[in-house]
RNA sequence: GUGGCCGUAGCUCAACAGUAGAGUUCCUGGUUGUGGUCCAGGCGGUUGCGGGUGCAAGUCCCGCCGGUCACCCCA
């Protein structure tokens, strides 16, 4: 490496962040919950690498995040790659190169980065993690109710109570049967779904709906979408729910999701609270997009939740989990002759699974249990002439203050009781 | 990609266009086998970067970088 004069600068990527100990405490406490509700339901996890030929996105995804939302570059050898912007291609990807072999139904999941190119705000990033969990290969209302059981799990899972977030479900054949009634050109149906997708938030709807299908249109389109409140697929999906202990769930003809590639039911989980009154993450079916890798028709149905948006939750509803360091134990070496004596300590209480430290610093005793307490290490063992010849060993617990003398054999189990 | 607001010590923030500060953190000592409290002292800055106007710029103007909010899009 080239020695300049300037001084690298410590920023981390636009719209990327580092995860410092406290950070990746959080992250790995989400990601466990998300990981464990999903193997409870009998998901099997699975990964891939973050790059993708390009072709994989397009016109699948959304054609303005795969034109101008994607990290795409050309690669030495003249392919197009792309850092995925979402994981539900390439899990398609992956069934389908493996299509006959693979018994269906397939419950998999995933915890990936996904990036997308634009400009960063709270709760949108460059850079996030996903929990992606879907069930390939079956159609019908128990698939798609436990699709949602498990977003719900997860919810719960974090500490969050059915009243602090909604499921607002719909059906995209809703949309589908009223643009065939209208008649409406195929090629028109994306771009109408997205416009109502924004319904809400869009300062001129309505203008913009009759300028793309024409005012006759737009006012029946308007008519069918308000007068349709449930369909009798969505009733069954709610008595489905119903078994599976779910019961926040609305019926919600507004929701539509912004993939084009859904085909049934969707569904997007509001929180609650004023003060966060947003979309958190959402799912669908997508029962034809596996099709495009030439195999016979292979219906899907998931949901993916971001790690940015679940933080925030957790942040809002106070439900984040204070931070604990992986360290349980720190010895402090009170003189040199101690030395080999409290590193020998340290590996016999390894090979009994405590996770322990060692502090060689040579400081003074106090500034070693200083930088213990800073640390959170929940307990200290002071090494000396007295525990060399004596064989015991003042445990020293640091949040209550409390201090018990025992022989080597005895810590670990100390310490895993007093740890819970 | 468009528009608004913001950027001063590691962190939270002061400073009328006129000497860059406080609290906290960190380090040292009071205290050579036991932390948190307390006391004393110390380190810490080209005021995000670059240009302009002024006798004088942290402060006013322009550009860039970064953050944030609203669009766009969506997680």
């Amino acid at each position: 490496m080239k020695a300049t004069n300037k001084k690298l600068s410590t920023e981390s990527y636009k719209g990327v962040r580092d995860f410092y100990p406290e950070d990746q405490f959080i992250q790995k406490y989400i990601f466990e919950h998300m990981a464990r509700i999903c193997e409870l339901f009998g998901y099997e996890e699975y990964n891939a690498s973050v790059l993708e030929p390009a072709e994989l996105f397009r016109g699948k995804t959304s054609e303005e995040i795969v034109n101008e939302q994607t990290y795409t570059f050309t690669d030495r050898g003249e392919r197009e790659v792309t850092l995925r912007p979402e994981m539900t291609p390439t899990l398609a990807r992956m069934v389908a190169a493996r299509a006959r072999e693979i018994p269906l139904p397939a419950r998999w999941y995933t915890i990936a980065n996904v990036f997308r190119y634009e400009r960063p705000q709270r709760g949108r990033l460059r850079e996030h993690w996903q929990l992606n969990a879907d069930i390939v290969g079956v159609e019908g209302t128990e698939a798609d109710a436990e699709v949602i059981a498990v977003a719900h799990g997860v919810m719960r899972s974090l500490g969050a109570d059915e009243r602090n977030f909604e499921i607002r479900v719909s059906d995209r054949r809703i949309l589908d049967s009223v643009y065939a009634e209208l008649d409406m050109e195929p090629e028109k149906h994306a771009e109408v779904t997205r416009l109502l997708d924004r319904r809400a938030k869009h300062e001129d709807f309505e203008g913009t709906l009759t300028k793309l299908v024409g005012e006759k249109k737009a006012r029946e389109l308007m008519d069918r979408i308000d007068r349709t409140t449930s369909t009798a697929y969505l009733e069954e999906l709610r008595v489905a729910l119903e078994h599976l202990g779910v019961r926040n769930m609305i019926v919600d003809t507004k929701i539509t999701r912004g993939f084009d590639y859904y085909t049934g039911m969707v569904f997007e989980v509001f929180d609650t609270d004023t003060a966060n009154r947003r979309s958190l993450f959402g799912g669908g079916r997508y029962d034809n997009l596996l099709s495009l890798f030439g195999t016979a028709k292979i219906p899907a149905v998931g949901f993916a939740m971001g790690d940015v948006t679940a933080r925030d939750f957790l942040e809002t509803h106070n439900l984040m989990p204070s931070y604990a360091p992986a360290t349980e134990l720190m010895i402090a070496i009170i003189e040199e002759d101690a030395k080999g004596h409290a590193m020998k300590l340290a590996q016999d209480l390894r090979r009994e699974d405590v996770t322990v430290s060692v502090n060689f610093s040579g400081k003074r005793v106090g500034d070693q249990i200083r930088y213990a307490d800073k640390m959170k290490i929940p307990f200290v063992i002071a090494v000396g002439a007295k525990e060399r010849e004596s064989g015991r060993y003042t445990v020293k617990n640091l949040s209550s203050g409390a201090e018990i003398s025992l022989p080597a054999d005895r810590i670990a189990e100390h310490l895993f009781s007093s740890l819970g």
